[in-house]
DNA sequence: ATGGCGTGGTAGCCACGA
């Protein structure tokens, strides 16, 4: 089974990108975030035409989430139950695959802005929220895999500059704390437990030229069910897609399981 | 590195991203 996940910065822009990159790499799930647009917009006929069902979570101008997959999505849940969100950041589903009922959990968590700011306070309330409901969801879903956009460079090693970034949004303590929380009910950090010391990242600024200077940041996850940790066959980050015109600020990261 | 870009809504700059 072949997922990736991918920051589209708006499905509007970027929607001939993403067809002809499932043509390319024939992804069994694709989970975007970012599409930037209302659910009735969204193409599920485009993707149906692919041999695809898919499922958004969308508003305008901001967030959206959607799962494309070739397996039928049930038991469907948008957002974090009980907490009261505007913004459209998260989607799930169960599938039937030959590895079991895997269910699978799309996410865009808040950017934060700056440390000092609301923006940043949203951010760890969401997180917060999410593990709460996520740890009920594990007990539910043995098999589990939540993907998407964390907006958390992990370790120093995600980060092209870890002093010029220190104590910044995206690396800051408390943030790379709520994400260890989430690895520590029981997930695996995908790429980086296949590649314990690969320097590799999922996002360049657009400004300075930063995906030629490679001034990157790892913040886009798939986090694997430890008991499915030991079936992941390989984990890579794409850049082929920053090759098209006007790319994504992000890069599809995959797994294959 | 603190800008510099890109997207979208709105009405011509502003919000927001990371």
């Amino acid at each position: 089974m072949k997922l990736a996940t991918w920051n589209v910065n708006s499905l509007n822009v970027r929607l001939s990108q993403v067809e002809d990159w499932i043509k390319k790499i024939n992804p069994d799930l694709l989970l975007l975030q970012e599409t930037k647009q209302e659910n009735v917009k969204f193409p599920h006929e485009s993707l149906d035409a692919l041999g695809y069902k898919s499922i958004h979570n969308g508003q305008k101008t901001y967030n959206g989430v959607a799962i494309i997959s070739k397996y039928e999505l049930l038991d469907t849940q948008n957002n974090i139950p009980g907490f009261e969100d505007e913004q459209k950041r998260l989607i799930a589903a169960t599938i039937n695959t030959n590895l079991g009922k895997i269910r699978i959990v799309c996410i865009y968590v808040p950017n934060g802005q700056t440390v000092d700011s609301d923006k940043y306070l949203y951010k760890l309330n969401w997180l917060k929220h999410f593990t709460l409901w996520l740890k009920n969801e594990m007990v539910i879903y043995p098999n589990i895999i939540i993907a998407g956009d964390f907006n958390i460079a992990p370790q120093d090693i995600d980060c092209h500059d870890p002093e010029g970034w220190k104590n910044n949004v995206l690396v800051s303590p408390k943030e790379r704390e709520a994400f260890r929380k989430i690895i520590d009910l029981g997930l695996s950090d995908s790429f980086r437990t296949l590649n314990p010391s690969e320097i590799n990242y999922s996002w360049w600024d657009y400004r300075m030229a930063g995906f030629r200077r490679n001034l990157g940041m790892r913040i886009d996850h798939i986090l694997v069910d430890k008991n499915l940790t030991d079936k992941i066959k390989i984990s890579t980050i794409d850049k082929g897609p920053r090759n098209s015109e006007r790319p994504s600020d992000h890069a599809p990261v995959m797994v294959e399981i």
